[in-house]
RNA sequence: GCCCGUGUAGCUCAGUGGUAGAGCACACCCUUGGUAAGGGUGAGGUCACGAGUUCAAAUCUCGUCACGGGCUCCA
């Protein structure tokens, strides 16, 4: 850590402290509870009687900078758990009281000059004067519950932003803007990738030509890679009775995810013959794998689709393509024997991790998402989590991976090892994952026949690399700020015709490229070419090709690309080798 | 689901109790133009939806829906 960041830290802490004095000076009835600093400021919980409007925001900000401008030093002082509640409960604030519960000696105060305290570890700089009101900027009021409970008592909390200097506060808000330029919802729409429809309904993504073609490749690439590794295919429908998934258990633990169950007819009793949306694939697949006795000879036996599923997500869940109602899980089902799990785990993880790699993702971090003992959430007994759990444990030591734990992550049937990027917001999400069960397997009554001739239960390994599509395309957009690698480009090439006059020669190029899988356009539009280099680049597309007289002439094409500029003139023949072979290779560019 | 915001042309936005605007995109015409915007003309909107206040509502009030930022939850 440098001591850079831990001023800025000190700056925020202290700010979040002058904000709560703002607040309770203008709002007597508030009261305090917990006011930490963040990665780009702070934020600070009231509960009040009214939630806070913009309006509120601009008034606390005036009584800040008054407060500020006092120049009050921030002094820490060290009391006894028996003080520290003492003066709390003369303060009236039940919040502070619950976190004293909570925290651990030396109990410590700061205070304000002579004018406010707040039970806090520090630190904090020494006096207000350090802050300055032209680098501290509140952003915006949000409800949050206490504790993290939506259970508990809903409080406003204010978000801020606080830096050395106003230069700084300015080259925050730039990097925000441009972040909002690389926002996968604004470029779908500039691109043509997908689109929402009122009348289709929220979080139902539609996805465009381009957009689709950009599925399909996606797709293409996982399939061929599964393919190498001994994958089968299978498809399921996308709607079964309820009583699958009474016996999985989501009927019993995931039920407020899923969408209303449907009646098969008028006459049908809902509860016995009711059919209800898939919110996950593997019901289907164990179906599938149920369908023969299998031998230990068939395992593992690798399930793979691309299976689209429905999840009843709240209406303020939803968001662009990061978090949806219906969407596509690249979705496999692998039964292994006991014996066979630890090396299947790993051999799921490297594909994963490869995966990640020819798609250029970088920056990710692992997680291994536990159980949560206390909860009432899981099927299945102690024992089987543990050994699940343990097997994750072992295949990331045994990978050398870095990795953080994440209690309470866990799936409803079994732990995960998820992988977790970041959007243009620096909002994070999980993508890839990797389950292990134990648990359908025993529900479903699943078996094998073992080389002893025995019946044995075959483990589970539920995996997805990609996670969603919607996901993956989403972060991917942010990732690459719409400008997609050659291969995964939905148009790859624009052909643009000096005039008309060249645009047969232009259709002819272009069936060619097409005969060998280039995805390439012409640009008929009839603009000059300053215009249609204009509007190609704007476009984001990777290759541009110009033809006037003299490629004609010549038979030949001038390159311009994205990355590099005019290339100069290539000779048909040659442009195509080069394309079919970046492509192929899924290198960057030509 | 909860808190705060925002909904005006396909997109980006201006307008503010009294006859709905601009740029881009689109269509047509002129221009035949060589590496990031040639010119002209035109079409396009029950101002998200529904109530209410008012002589009069895109504008004020309430409700609904959608979207955005958070919380909770999650691939």
């Amino acid at each position: 850590k440098t001591s850079e960041s831990d001023r800025l830290k000190r700056i925020r802490h202290t700010t979040s402290h002058v904000m709560a004095m703002a607040v309770q000076r203008l709002f007597p009835k508030a009261q305090v509870t917990i006011g930490p600093w963040t990665e780009t400021g702070f934020y600070y919980d009231f509960d009040v009687p009214d939630p806070f409007t913009e309006a509120d925001l601009k008034a606390i900000k005036k009584e800040m900078d008054k407060i500020i401008r006092k120049g009050l030093s921030m002094e820490r002082e060290e009391v006894s758990r028996e003080e520290a509640r003492r003066r709390i409960t003369d303060l009236g604030e039940p919040y502070k009281l619950e976190i004293l519960d909570s925290i651990q000696e030396p109990i410590t105060l700061y205070h304000l000059g002579d004018q406010w305290w707040d039970l806090c570890a520090g630190p904090h700089v020494d006096n207000t004067t350090e802050l300055d009101p032209k680098a501290i900027a509140l952003e915006t009021v949000a409800g949050a519950y206490w504790r993290g409970d939506e259970t508990k008592a809903q409080l406003q909390r204010i978000y801020g932003t606080a830096w050395e200097t106003p230069e700084q506060l300015a080259e925050y808000k730039r990097r925000k803007e441009e972040a909002l330029k690389r926002d996968h919802r604004r470029l779908g729409r500039e691109l043509g990738l997908f689109l929402f429809a009122d009348p289709v309904g929220p979080g139902l993504p539609l996805w465009t030509p381009k957009g689709t073609i950009l599925r399909g490749t996606l797709e293409d690439f996982l399939k061929q890679e599964q393919i190498k590794r001994g994958y089968l295919p299978v498809v399921s429908p996308h709607i079964a009775r309820v009583d699958l998934f009474k016996t999985s258990g989501h009927w019993q633990k995931y039920q407020e995810d899923m969408f209303p169950m449907m009646a098969e007819n008028e006459t049908a009793k809902l509860e016995e013959q009711g059919f209800v949306l898939k919110p996950m694939n593997c019901p289907f697949h164990i179906q599938i794998y149920k369908n023969e006795l299998r031998s230990y000879r068939d395992l593992p036996m690798r399930l793979a689709e691309f299976g689209t599923v429905y999840r009843y997500e709240q209406s303020g869940e939803l968001g662009g393509l990061t978090r949806v109602r219906g969407f596509t899980v690249d979705d496999s089902h692998l039964f292994v024997t006991p014996q066979q799990l630890d090396e299947e785990f790993i051999s799921v993880v490297d594909l994963i991790l490869s995966v990640f790699q020819s798609l250029n993702l970088k920056n990710f971090r692992a997680r291994l998402s536990f159980r949560d003992p206390a909860a009432d959430k899981y099927i299945g007994s102690p024992e089987a989590w543990d050994k699940a759990e343990a097997a994750i444990r072992r295949a990331v030591e045994t990978l050398g991976m870095e990795y953080f734990e994440g209690i309470g992550e866990a799936a409803f049937y079994g732990p995960k090892l998820d992988f977790i990027f970041r959007d243009a917001l620096e909002r994070e999400w999980q993508l890839g994952t990797v389950q292990v069960d134990y648990n359908l397997p025993e529900r479903f009554d699943l078996e094998y026949v073992a080389e002893d001739g025995s019946r044995q239960r075959p483990v589970m390994i539920h995996r997805a690399p990609f996670g969603s599509l919607e996901r993956l395309i989403g972060i991917l957009i942010e990732e690459y700020a719409g400008d997609f690698p050659l291969w995964l480009a939905p148009v790859q090439v624009r052909l643009l015709p000096v005039t008309e006059e060249f645009l047969p020669f232009a259709d002819a190029t272009a069936q060619q490229m097409r005969a060998i899988g280039i995805r390439v356009e012409v640009d008929k539009g009839g603009d000059r070419l300053g215009k249609m280099i204009r509007n190609a680049e704007k476009a984001k597309i990777p290759i541009m090709a110009v033809i006037g007289a003299k490629e004609v002439e010549a038979q030949a094409l001038s390159i311009r690309t994205r990355g590099a500029g005019d290339l100069g003139s290539l000779a048909v023949g040659e442009v195509l080798e080069k394309l079919a072979k970046a492509i192929e290779q899924r290198s960057q560019g030509l």
